[in-house]
DNA sequence: TGTACATCAGTGAACGCGCGTTCACTGATGTAC
DNA sequence: TGTACATCAGTGAACGCGCGTTCACTGATGTAC
């Protein structure tokens, strides 16, 4: 049965929300095309009228993932402070709630084995989210660019392995799960200050 | 044809070995029994006789991966030092060559979507490589264990982060790739050394 | 040490299932008159 | 505005393929005598 444009626009974009959600939860490989259709209210058969593929919907979805989750938060009115987007970030909630997280922590090290357009859409979001960082830290508007940038690429990664490893050794020791969250939590948490201890006031500098 | 107990006791490591390395480059689902059991020089058949299962398989193929790799590096005798250790771990050639590298890099986020055995071969794995990077961080042997703890947690999740982004952003950005696999070790490197710096003379205090 | 036989590692065909993709069909939409 | 019809979003069955796992069979091993 046909539908107004507007509905199937919108059983478009609810199949991207249900796969952004879906992939992050069991990996691309993890989930197939009726489930997510399914979870969208559909059924699979019209899947092919929206998307070439199941891999350009995994690149969408990847896009989605990244805008939905992330630059949301980072640009959210109560994470002003970076160090408590770290908290946020690193925090059990997150590491238990993969669905709905970040993207890079889900599915990260399965990016490379991925499609072309996946990896393409990842890197995207990737270097949108080191700009985002690099804002947020402190010293912003100064010189050395290079070296802020710099920092803002390791605490992303510290973040996203920590996440990872959390994940990854949650079920067989919880402690040691909770302390990766916690340590990685704290050194970048210095790390991120850093820069305006290193140059105080460097708020107040323009 | 059976075949001396040596021979295959020997074919049964050959598939493990061609786990680890396949699972590696390619991910536990990217990877087939049949593949894996030719890579070794036999035909699938046999396996069940070696393994109960693939999940069983991919369990000790983590071990493996673990042991056969780090491991080793992390007590080589060029490798003394641990900034040279970073300089190895983030380079464009661990980048490239997946398949015997670090297996929390290769598949750390998939980890947590694994059979339950995997997974705890994985955190072991973990739990050891934080324990040598902890002997490699300057001031061993003085007070503060969980200080010093505390940070090689932070440098191991900048390492696996930095190596599983770089290899995601490759293809799409190679000068991203680059500059994370640069920015990363340079301020791992730092942090790396900062305990001494922080506790001056300390390898002297023993 | 030599011989006969039970064991069992490895082979390759086959099974069953899941999944990506295709297709004939349905019936509501939206357009031409 | 109303009516007839072409369009096309969505349905559900079916196809084809790959993969984990099983199984009857083979023939070398290694043991009992």
């Amino acid at each position: 049965m046909k539908v107004t444009k507007e509905k199937a626009a919108e059983h478009r974009a609810a199949i991207v929300r249900a796969a952004s959600r879906m992939f992050r939860e069991r990996g691309f490989g993890g989930v197939g095309v009726a489930e997510i259709t399914h979870e969208a209210g559909l059924t699979h058969g019209g899947f092919y009228g929206h998307f070439a593929s199941k891999d350009a919907l995994a690149a969408e979805a990847c896009t989605q993932a990244f805008a939905g989750g992330h630059a949301k938060v980072m640009a959210g009115a109560p994470h002003d402070d970076l160090a408590a987007y770290l908290d946020h970030y690193l925090s059990p909630r997150h590491r238990d709630r993969c669905a709905d997280g970040c993207p890079m922590a889900a599915y990260g090290s399965d990016v490379a084995r991925q499609d072309k357009r996946v990896q393409a859409r990842f890197t995207e979001g990737t270097e949108r989210f080191v700009a985002a960082l690099v804002e947020r830290l402190p010293g912003a508007g100064e010189g050395k660019t290079g070296a802020r940038r710099a920092r803002a690429i390791a605490i992303l990664s510290g973040m996203v392995g920590g996440l990872t490893l959390a994940r990854a050794t949650a079920k067989s020791d919880p402690r040691l799960s909770a302390e990766i969250l916690e340590s990685v939590r704290a050194q970048l948490t210095r790390l991120a200050g850093e820069a305006g201890l290193a140059r105080p006031h460097a708020q107040f500098s323009d």
